[in-house]
DNA sequence: CATAGTAGGTACCTAGAGGAAAGTAATGGA
DNA sequence: TCCATTACTTTCCTCTAGGTACCTACTATG
């Protein structure tokens, strides 16, 4: 196995039997995915240390590990050049560029309701 | 403390650090919670036995803990009725359905590409 | 000679989500 | 009397994402 990134080998582990959407989560959605993306969304194309540095508190092996997922998950293109001092840059696929929408849509309902959720959880922890 | 439901006591865990929709992530997407907000958005409300017998494989403790969580972000709403054989019914709450244009991108997009995502691991996997 | 800088790899450890199995209160029915 | 049902709770265990710390090759620069 190509392995240490990849996730569940079966495909239908079924924990969503029957929910379309659950693979997707898998796939795009974690701790560090999520902002990797992002950031190579907003801010273009990128080398290693820029989205370390950009991406705060996370380490260089997990940004490897993620980086890896993402290239294989055909969302991410790396790009090596063998210089130097070696330079990697990552970019976003246009597969990757086509969760632009959902992104819109994500941060659109951040905007909106992000506090209405934390006035839900003060007055849960009231009663 | 409420808890063993409550995740990150602190707002800025910053492992997002100024990526807008990595607190949503945290807050709708993961295991479970997901497959249970879309069962409660797609079916109505619903009973307890219900929802742990239309999400296949998923354990009461899980199911009562992921529940408990949406509840107090607000997005599922617990109804008890003290009979005989208790009665609770839980339902989507109207921050809830806000969610359901992501849901509904979210279903689009994995009906469009899913399988771009398994072509590219395959063609990963060969190189 | 020593140090810095890039893009990682490796070994070890922790924390938290989740799984398995059993128990609980209350009551109606066989 | 025993069993079933509902909506959990509790205990114990596993598994994996992620964290810590250190190592690698290569070269330019002081």
């Amino acid at each position: 196995m190509t392995d240490a990134t990849s996730r569940s080998a079966a495909v239908d582990v079924d924990p969503e039997a029957a929910c379309p959407i659950a693979p997707v989560v898998d796939i795009v959605f974690s701790r560090w995915t999520t902002p990797i993306l992002w950031a190579l969304h907003e801010y273009g194309r990128q080398r290693f240390v820029e989205l370390e540095r950009r991406i705060t508190r996370i380490t260089p092996k997990v940004l490897t590990q993620r980086l890896r997922q993402l290239e294989r998950d055909g969302l991410v293109v790396r790009t090596y050049h063998p210089e130097v001092p070696p330079r990697v840059e990552y970019e976003i696929s246009e597969l990757g560029r086509s969760l632009a929408p959902l992104f819109a849509t994500l941060a659109e309902w951040a905007a909106v309701n992000l506090d209405k959720v934390e006035e839900a959880r003060v007055a849960y922890d009231a009663g």
